[in-house]
DNA sequence: CTGAAAGCGCTTACAG
DNA sequence: CTGAAAGCGCTTACAG
């Protein structure tokens, strides 16, 4: 005997109709050449029972299951809320489900997830792979999302170009000594970043850069970073790879006194949720989630479309580069200089 | 013509090996008596063919879609990485995938979440409401995480009681005014927090209650919490209701030149991924995630075992409260007092 | 121990 | 415009 669901199915409402299920089926769906009259009776019958298409049913037959995957490194990054919610959206605005897999340990476990979201019968899947893994070919569609490191179906933010911003906005707030904040320098957003800020540093201003895992290892986790030292060295800006150092930077300079921004500026990437809450609020560069959100997800889905599932082809004909956008919230720097677009402090291209 | 997928199917192998399908599904699943010799062969064959199962063909088969959704509220909260991230290791554990939904907006777009799972076939969904909700009955077993606004169905954090952890640790740090830090008054959760830190007052000891949202109305968003005057009035220490407000009144005393944690001390709840980053590091109070998600996939699992999908069932028997569990990390105060427990500033109960 | 057959719910050519 | 029928891939009684 055959396990059956509690609801309805197309064969309830045939019967109780007196027609057939292709009937219904074409009504429902809007496919088949049925009339008005017949069909509005139909959808209106379904909705009074309630009527939930079975997936199971639907899937089986077309070979498509409506839903894709997302593997997510990195124990609790804080970047995930974010990127999830713009994955799911856009997902959903292109009628699919989203599977969620944490490749969190290392990469024999992102590969176990990526197993099992293909087992489940995801027609593709995004993967923000862990720090430097190449992607092994899954048997799917793929979409990667930052890093660099696997040409040819990459979309990332241009993080580059951020760290580009990051170092105007603190050439235009007179600043010339800057120190650098990385975690680690294996990481290639960070060092995308950190080159980015170096390309950006205009006639006068230099940079250090202190990698804070290195530190660590010497000093101990959770050590000073000797920030305060570094003010008394003649640093004035400190922009931080990412805005949990920045926060750790910020954090420090105040307990130890020094007056952020007056007498030195703090800046991160990504705007976390943390960044326009402290005191004073970060100024950030922030990845646009949406758009390569919406890259990412019309690709895969383009992908599918062509060429069908489970054929491991690979998206996007190269590195999509998304732009980051700078968000300014200190605006006051060692020489205060008139802003240049005095009205918003934002600063001119 | 019906759409195939690329990979082989039972038919595939049953036929390359000359047996029936219903042979080399039962030597796959293990279940119907076949030789473990034959068996063997079958499995070879089929890892060899890189063979895997379609959950189309299974689930409309068993009716169990093997497939679990996750509805979350709250553009982008924070808590959702940790949240998530167990929620998958349950439900995997259990042999379930986990498929998410973002509930932001309001109420309907919860609903609309909660519809579009149910139209995928999950078996059955965790809902974190959004603040203030009754979560209608969806059509399938549901558990609601952490609001106490369901009753019967319900796993959350104990709240009151880590409030009261919260107030232990001050009592015993010396601290004797308290400001607690809240965001909105509205909170289940927010209450519960503060009403169990005011429970764990000890004599001598007094508390007043900041409500930020309500702060910001009045002064505009971002304005000063005039934390620094509250030290001048006495105010020892900063209890916020998370770790959110906890940063912004850590940042806010610095920044005032206010010596944290000497001067003040400051609290928090969720043990959020800053909290040990920022100087000093947070004193926080942490839900146990992973026991609140073992909690929520069990009861749902064993209700979906005894009384099949598809039938709005609610699941556990009552609220099921999770202990909170301290994080000391500032331990000095205005007294700094010997600890009772000297070793490692841990609480005794 | 092994196989033939039914059937889960759906969609889609095809016939009428 | 409407319906009969096939078949997607699987599992499960049942017969041999």
């Amino acid at each position: 005997m055959a396990q059956t669901r509690p609801g309805p199915n197309l064969s309830r409402i045939a019967t109780s109709l007196g027609v057939s299920v292709a009937t219904v089926s074409n009504a429902l769906s809007g496919k088949g050449r049925v009339s008005e009259q017949l069909a509005e009776k139909i959808r209106g019958h379904a909705a009074e029972l309630g009527y939930v298409p079975s997936q199971a049913g639907r899937a089986l037959r077309t070979g498509r299951s409506g839903v894709l995957g997302l593997v997510l490194p990195d124990i609790a990054n804080p970047l995930f809320p974010k990127l999830a919610q713009a994955i799911e959206f856009a997902a959903t605005a292109a009628g699919y489900g989203v599977l969620i897999a944490d490749s969190r340990g290392d990469v024999s476990a992102q590969t176990e997830a990526i197993n099992r979201l293909v087992e489940r019968g995801v027609e593709g899947m995004v993967i923000v792979p862990r720090r430097a893994t190449r992607v092994s070919a899954a048997s799917c569609p793929v979409a990667v999302i930052d890093t660099a490191s696997t040409p040819g179906n990459t979309v990332a933010a241009d993080h580059w170009q951020g760290g580009r911003d990051i170092a105007s906005h603190l050439a235009d707030l007179g600043h010339q000594r800057i120190l650098i904040i990385g975690n680690n320098p294996e990481s290639n957003v960070q060092n995308d970043r950190a080159g980015g800020i170096r390309s950006g540093l205009r006639d006068g201003m230099n940079a250090t850069t202190l990698w804070v895992e290195k530190l660590e290892r010497e000093r101990g986790s959770g050590c000073s970073l000797g920030l305060a030292d570094k003010v008394r060295e003649g640093y004035t800006a400190f922009a931080a790879l990412s805005d949990l150092q920045a926060l750790r930077a910020l954090t420090e300079l105040q307990r130890d006194g020094v007056d952020v921004p007056a007498a030195a500026s703090v800046t991160g990437f990504d705007d976390l949720i943390w960044s326009p809450v402290v005191t004073p609020a970060l100024t950030t560069v922030a990845m646009d989630m949406v758009t390569i959100a919406e890259i990412a997800i019309s690709s895969l889905v383009e992908t599918i479309r062509t060429s069908g599932t489970r054929e491991g082809k690979l998206v996007a004909s190269d590195i999509d580069r998304v732009p980051m956008k700078l968000i300014v919230r200190q605006s006051s720097g060692p020489s205060k200089p008139m802003p240049k677009t005095p009205t918003d402090g934002e600063l001119p291209k």
